[in-house]
DNA sequence: TAATGTTACGAAAACGTTTTCGTGTTGATA
DNA sequence: TATCAACACGAAAACGTTTTCGTAACATTA
C-alpha cells in the first residue's frame, strides 16, 4: 500500500515550505521559474493530486450533489438520474444517491446525513408516506440551514424551492383525448389514491378531457389503486361490470401491462376490444406486446433541468435568489395498443 | 442562513476550550458530570453534529462507498444498487454511484475520482468498452493505492480482488435444459458477440446443455447480436430459414422480448410454436404478455454479497489478506412463454 | 546615500475534529 | 509537612490544503 504523495512530501523533498510548493504547483508568479519547474516536474512524476478531503474542509464544499428518490427501480427515476449524472458531471459534480423507499423516516435520515457538509446541494422527489403524513419539517430545516434545494416530479407545494415538474394534468388530458380521439366511449382510469399528487393530477386532466368532450363520466370507472392488495384483482372489477371500459388511461406503466393482462385473460383483444394506454415511456411500455401507447414524460429532460436549477442556486452568490418552478411537457406516444382507428372508422 | 454550530463556538460560549468540549459530548471521564450536563444539554438544544467533512480528515476515511455501473436503466443494476445500498446502509456507509456508460474513458476518470480519498472502497461492472480492450492498468493502480475493490458480474479474470459472479454457465444451461425438457428440438439462442464475458459464458452453458442431451449444435441457430445495428432485423433471421427454431434462449430479457414481438409478427404462437426464455427477472419479463420464463440472477443478492466482501476488505486490519470469489447460484422461473408441456406430451 | 521597489520565499491561520500529553489544584496519606 | 495521586481541564499536533501577510536580499531610483 503506497502512500499517497501530499505537499508536505513534496517540500521536504526540495527542503522548501509547503507554501512554495502549493504556490508552483499553481504557477504563481511569486515562485522563481527554475523552482517552478523542478516541482513541478517532480509532482508529475509521482502522480501528486490535492487531496479531496482537505479540500472538501478548506473549501466548505465537496462538489458532490445528492439525489434521494424513493425507489431506483423504476425506469423514470433511473433516466432522471441518467440525465442529472451527465450535467453534473460536464460541470464537474458527482452525485450521491440515497433512496428513501418512499418512507418518510428513511427521507428524514437520508437528508439530515447529506445535509452535514457531505454535499453541495440536494435534489429530491418526495416519499409517498411524507406525501400522505404531510410533515414537511425536515425540508425547511434544509432550506433554513441554507442547503440549496430541488424537487421534481412529486414536489411539495407548500415548501418554497427550486421545482421540476411534469405537466401531469395536460399528461392526462392528452391521454385520455387520444382514446376519445379513436373511438373509445366508456374510458376507464387505473389511478394511485388522491395522497399520490401526481396520480390525482394525471386524474383531473382525465376529468377535463372527458367533460371537454362532453363524454359521461362514471365513478365507477375510476379505480384508485392500493397497492398494498393485489393489483390484478381489483383491476379485474372494471371488466366484471355490465358496461365494462372500451379504453382504459393508466397512470403509469406498470398498471397499463397489468391492465392488459387481465384483458387478455378475459378474452379480450388490445386495442380492438379495449385500447389502453400507459404513463412513462419505459422498457415495459416498449417491449409489451402489443406495444402500449404511453404519455413521456422526458425523465432525462427532467434531470438535466433539476441539475441546471440547482448548480444555478449553488453558484447563485446575491442575497435575493428567485426560486423557479419548470414544467416539462409531456408527449403522446402511439404505439399498438391504441391502434383501432381503422376499425372504428369502418363501424 | 444559519451558521452551523461547530465546537469553536460551544467552547466560546462557556469560555472553555475545544478540547474540554469534544471530550465532554463523548462523556469523557476527565470532564466534571456538571460541566458535561450543560455542554451537552448547550449541544442538543443547538441540534450540534460534528462536521463530517473534518472528521473525513481526520480519519482519513469518508464512510461513502463508490459504485461504478456500465448503465443505470437495466434493472439487473437497480437490484444489485438497492442491495447494496441497504447493506451499506445498516453499516453507516452512504453510496455514491458513477455510470461508465461502458466508455472505458469514464471508468477512468470515474476510478480517479473515487480514488482520490473520495471513498473507501469501489464495487464495478466493468464497461463493456474495457473488455474489448482489455487495458486494465486503471485497476492495477487502484489495488497498488491499497483501496479496497469489488467486481461484480462482469468482471476480470486477470484481476485479483474479490468478486461476485452469476454462476452464468449453469444459468445457461438451466434455461436450454429447460427447453429441451418441454421438447423442444432446435433450440436457438441470442447472444452477445464473445467479447462480452457473461454472454460467452451464458453460451457455453447452452452448448454443454445440447451436448448433455445429445441435441445437435447448429451454427446458424447461434445469434450474435451486434447492439450497433438493428436488433430485431438481427432476430428475424432465425425464422427465415429453412428450419426455423422451436425454442429460444435469449441471454437478456431485452432479446427476449424482442424475440417474442419478431415471432408474433411472424405469425407464430408463443410458447406453442416457439417457447422462448430470457435472463434476468426484470420488469419485461414480468409484464410481457405471455410472461417470459427466465433464468432469475439475484441481483439483490449479488449487491449483498459484494458490499459485504467490501466492507470486510475495508474493515480488515491484519496484512495477509485473503481474496474471494462468490459465486451467486442462478434459478429457473417458469412462466407463461414457455408453458407446452401439454402440447409436446399429447404429439 | 537613503529611500523605494522588486523578487522569492516562509510563517501562520483557517477549515473542524480527535487525541495525546502536560499541568495546576485539591485532597489524602505517611 | 512533604509526597503523591486523583481530578479537571488546556495546549497543541495532526489530517492536507490555500491564502494572506511578512520579510530578507537585492536592485533601482532620486
Amino acid at each position: 500500500m503506497k502512500q499517497k504523495i501530499t505537499l508536505k512530501k513534496i517540500a521536504k523533498e526540495f527542503d522548501v515550505s509547503i507554501s512554495t510548493v502549493s504556490k508552483a504547483l499553481k504557477d504563481s508568479h511569486e515562485i522563481s521559474e527554475e523552482v517552478k519547474e523542478r516541482i513541478k516536474a517532480f509532482a508529475k512524476y509521482y502522480h501528486y493530486k490535492p487531496n479531496s478531503l482537505a479540500l472538501n474542509l478548506r473549501n466548505q464544499k465537496t462538489k458532490t450533489i445528492g439525489i434521494i428518490i424513493p425507489q431506483i427501480v423504476h425506469h423514470f427515476f433511473t433516466k432522471v438520474i441518467t440525465g442529472i449524472e451527465r450535467v453534473a458531471n460536464e460541470n464537474g459534480y458527482n452525485v450521491m444517491i440515497c433512496m428513501s423507499m418512499d418512507s418518510y423516516e428513511k427521507e428524514v435520515l437520508n437528508l439530515d446525513m447529506l445535509a452535514n457538509g457531505v454535499v453541495d446541494g440536494i435534489i429530491v422527489s418526495v416519499a409517498k408516506e411524507t406525501d400522505k403524513k404531510k410533515d414537511y419539517s425536515h425540508f425547511r430545516g434544509l432550506i433554513n440551514n441554507g442547503i440549496p434545494l430541488v424537487m421534481f416530479d412529486r414536489v411539495i407545494d407548500k415548501i418554497e424551492c427550486n421545482k421540476v415538474i411534469t405537466n401531469d394534468i395536460d399528461g392526462g388530458h392528452l391521454a385520455t383525448k387520444h382514446l376519445i380521439d379513436i373511438g373509445c366511449k366508456r374510458i376507464a382510469i387505473l389511478t394511485t389514491p388522491d395522497f399520490v399528487t401526481v396520480g390525482a393530477l394525471r386524474l383531473e386532466g382525465y376529468k377535463n378531457a372527458l367533460n371537454n368532450n362532453s363524454l359521461s363520466f362514471y365513478e365507477n370507472l375510476i379505480i384508485k389503486i392500493d397497492e398494498r392488495e393485489d393489483i390484478k384483482n381489483q383491476v379485474k372489477k372494471l371488466f366484471s361490470q355490465d358496461l365494462p371500459p372500451d379504453g382504459i388511461f393508466a397512470v403509469n406503466e406498470i398498471y397499463a401491462a397489468i391492465a392488459m393482462k387481465v384483458a387478455n385473460k378475459k378474452g379480450l383483444k388490445v386495442p380492438d376490444d379495449v385500447a389502453v394506454i400507459g404513463f412513462t415511456d419505459g422498457l415495459i411500455s416498449q417491449f409489451a406486446s402489443p406495444s402500449l401507447s404511453t404519455v413521456a414524460q422526458h425523465g432525462n429532460h427532467i434531470g438535466q433541468k433539476a441539475i441546471e436549477l440547482l448548480l444555478d442556486e449553488i453558484e447563485f452568490q446575491d442575497a435575493n435568489y428567485q426560486y423557479r418552478t419548470e414544467v416539462i411537457e409531456t408527449d403522446i406516444i402511439i404505439r399498438e395498443s391504441t391502434k383501432k382507428l381503422s376499425k372504428k372508422i369502418f363501424n
